[in-house]
DNA sequence: TGTACATCAGTGAACGCGCGTTCACTGATGTAC
DNA sequence: TGTACATCAGTGAACGCGCGTTCACTGATGTAC
């Protein structure tokens, strides 16, 4: 089911891609917030899955690597399916609420990013920074978290969700216009943005370590 | 001129809320972009009116303090302006590109964030980090900002830019509810962001450049 | 193998609505003499 | 001070369009005997 056009995405500009007349789409969809509901699950398995396979794609041993791979792969999807990332990241649909069990797929993304956080404290023996943890302290909701990135450092978590948003952020930027006339390379800008966002959440490598 | 309702935001939408009848407009716009066109500079030059107001409340001698306040100001702003920041930095507008003359006033804001920095970057005795300076090289468009950012090396503009986005990536993520379920407490989480950000883009503070 | 019938995917006409845009108009305000 | 006329802000009806949604329908496919 493949849908172009901006929003508000209309029904029967979906039916007509699908060579469909517009009604035929009753009788798998009540409703147009149903068939909204339903691009939107599919693009974010779509993005999930695009990222998980690219992070398998680098050895665990590697979360900077890895990192930037994921990255990479978001904002590529990005880039090739403009209208369905406005969709999941743009303006909200105006009359529409996305229901509850939306959630579970758009997390996976984010969940793409939090696990290999996750995998390079495990692996590392790092600790928390003392002075991060305490001024971090309750800033996230329990439940959600602990469970996806367990082993992890509240702090990092947070700053987790902070690299999620800045990696989203800067792709939108990107995508809607707004570094027009400021960036000139942008491939090589998110890279860097990526890699700052690695210094934020990784644990300070082994070599850098042992300096200490 | 005050306006509401999400995009597709409709001229006779606009007309309405001014208690007027649709084709009224015509006489001050010749078509819908037009009018478009006019409430984005608005828009723009609101927002960056309230961002220069806020950071010009606080010293000039207290980069990082102002950059919160001008941060502060630009999330507040989103909050209570929801549908003009949507319209701003939301999914683009379908059929519309805005024309060359916005994009003025659309600078306005991150003029803002960028003069903190400059302006540390002018007090303090600081050098760039070499590292940076030569991975960071040629990333940006030339003519854009370094008249805005005098005597601040092109590493940390690339870096302001970076920040620019991460901020307004965090209000968007905030506004446009990616949030909801992981994060529980907005105002500090976005305190946190920003405080990150100012470690990123502003010179080492004299206290710590006494420790090295 | 052949007929009868249910199931089901999709059609096409129609509805009421809000949109952007046009056009001839009304009526108040300002200026000239 | 009073009349004549131009200017100008806004009106209201109308247009063609795409939208979401409904409804009775067609025709192919699958199952029962």
């Amino acid at each position: 089911m493949a849908e172009k056009g901006a929003p508000g995405l209309s029904l029967r500009e979906v039916a007509r891609e699908m060579g469909v007349v517009s009604s035929a789409l009753y009788r798998y969809f009540p409703t147009r917030d149903d068939l909204l509901t339903a691009l939107i699950v599919d693009a974010y398995n779509d993005l999930g899955e695009f990222a998980e396979r690219a992070a398998l794609r680098v050895p665990r041993e590697e979360p900077r690597r890895r990192l930037h791979a994921a990255a990479s792969a978001i904002r590529k999807w990005a880039k090739s399916n403009p209208n369905e990332y406005a969709l999941l990241y743009g303006s909200p649909v105006p009359g529409y609420e996305a229901p509850q069990f939306t959630v579970e797929p758009a997390a996976r993304v984010a969940l793409v990013l939090g696990s290999i956080v996750a995998d390079a404290w495990q692996q590392s023996n790092s600790e928390a920074n003392d002075d991060d943890e305490s001024t971090m302290k309750g800033l996230l909701e329990t439940r959600n978290l602990d469970g996806a990135m367990p082993g992890v450092p509240e702090s990092v978590r947070t700053l987790s969700l902070m690299v999620w948003s800045q990696i989203f952020g800067c792709i939108s930027f990107e995508l809607f216009g707004h570094y027009k006339g400021s960036v000139r390379n942008a491939n090589r800008f998110f890279g860097i943005v990526v890699d700052e966002a690695a210094n934020l959440v990784l644990p300070p490598s082994e070599s850098l370590r042992r300096g200490v």
